[in-house]
DNA sequence: ATTCATGTGGAATTAATGTTTCGCTTCGGG
DNA sequence: CCCGAAGCGAAACATTAATTCCACATGAAT
């Protein structure tokens, strides 16, 4: 708790906060956790602010500040605001950054640059396109449904799955089509009229997604389909669809829309059934 | 004077002031001019400190706020304040501005601007913070596994699914990693030095992910992590590990970031196996 | 030259903020 | 099981900050 080793730039206190932070006490370890994850709302608010915001007491912001070393809070804000006090020369650092990207021009860096614009474009290309009133639709007969059938195998699996994971949380009825041991039909077998069916399929569409598509939909059970085409072999089966185009780089398409879209599909159902 | 037209982004109250500037009495001109200039000290300052700065009094600064219409200075100063709250900020105003746009266009339209939202800024934020060496060390100790071993449970299993499907489409040797019948630690009993994990989990960090992912280091395993923080257990474990802080709406984080980067470091991988 | 409206400075007032204190709780060692 | 230390929460306290108020100055109109 020497003065001497008290940060007075943010960088330093970061790592300070990093390397303290595991002999911590619990309430200290939670600022410590708040105060990197949010350190614009620590420069700009209040000790109480802040206190409820972390969920702690205004006493452990000033105790946090001084076990750092500080003589109070205040202080520690100081730094916290002199990371955007001179934002002139984190732009500038910035700048150096990106030559730094491309001087050292590693293929790692071109590639992520590569994956995070053609998510960038994605994204804003289903901005532009989507059309909400089908939103709003696919959402209404989601909320109604008794059951959810998450269907998307091989490269849609990661979509289906996280859906299952949020639905899930929001305690929806939902059954995630795997396919393991080839037991898809079986999975399926009981998805009636009162269900819904969420289908996730791009070219090259895996043939028993589309399969068991086809069969889930001669029994009426209603077809929510994400895909990339209007050619799909789903839009055709679904009562709703979206068409999702990925971006891709090297050959490897984005996955940032189609899983945005997934999320808000699925968090707007919940909506609708909350009333 | 209508609080009708009182500017809550920065841009527009600039333009306020400069409109207004010219027939504003001598003091006010003063501190208009001098708050243009000086747009941070506005933000961090105190009353009295801004006025000393600015040479007036600080009841000058308050009838400065007044006669633009707002309640009293600490309102214009939060407008000040919101230019500097971190891009990511700017971008939610952004964000708020889209929604007046599309508030026609109902409830899940909002849900899915949101979500849309929140994955850009990930991804801009993202785009900033990475380290590319980072990612060009951990796709070189990838690129010479024997096995990747991929560990992520829960809302990090999208992730590590679609990277399990990316890897064997390269033709790399994976174990994913499931946890299903809690057979966990068997399925990465085999793994040596020779191999790598690559280990995912945020907050609240799943005990199992954790436990498995000290228990290969134990066993000399390296490991890379994908987490959110510093203070991750999973920080301390890895020899190479990425911060992605996703953005949320309404209480979901976007996953947006985290599966580009999980892509890239597949590609990454892939491109040095290639050489 | 006088009057009136407006602008201005500085003190007074009131609200709020940061910090300290103190008693209660929790947890680990003897 | 008890004791002591460390952690913590709530309230009290002193300080500082924002705002209001009022007397005086300024300058234009009569």
């Amino acid at each position: 708790m020497s003065d001497v080793d008290t940060p007075r730039d943010f960088p330093a206190l970061r790592s300070l906060i990093v390397e303290r932070a595991a002999d911590f006490p619990r309430r200290l370890t939670q600022v410590a956790t708040y105060a990197l994850e949010n350190p614009d709302d620590i420069a700009f608010g209040t000790v109480a602010s802040i206190a409820q915001a972390a969920s702690v007491q205004p006493s452990t912001l000033v105790r946090f500040a001084q076990s750092l070393g500080y003589q109070g809070f205040s202080e520690l804000q100081e730094v916290f605001q002199s990371r955007l006090r001179d934002r002139v020369l984190n732009y500038d650092e910035r700048i150096v950054q990106l030559r730094e990207h491309t001087r050292k021009s590693g293929k790692a860096g071109l590639v992520f640059d590569g994956f995070a614009g053609a998510a960038e474009q994605s994204l804003a290309r289903m901005r532009e396109r989507l059309d909400t009133a089908q939103l709003e639709e696919a959402a209404d007969m989601l909320a109604g449904a008794e059951t959810i059938y998450l269907i998307g195998l091989r490269r849609s699996f990661p979509i289906s799955s996280y859906m299952a994971y949020a639905l899930g949380k929001l305690g929806i009825r939902y059954e995630l089509v795997d396919g393991l041991g080839g037991l898809g039909h079986e999975q399926t077998g009981f998805a009636t009229a009162k269900d819904v069916a969420v289908a996730i399929s791009f070219t090259p569409y895996a043939s028993e997604t589309v399969s068991l598509v086809k069969r889930m939909a001669e029994r009426k059970v209603p077809v929510v389909a994400i895909t990339d085409s209007p050619l799909s072999p789903l839009a055709s089966i679904a009562r709703v669809w979206f068409e999702v185009q990925e971006a891709n780089f090297e050959g490897f398409r984005s996955m940032a829309a189609t899983i945005t879209l997934a999320i808000s599909l699925t968090i707007a159902t919940a909506e609708r059934r909350a009333r």
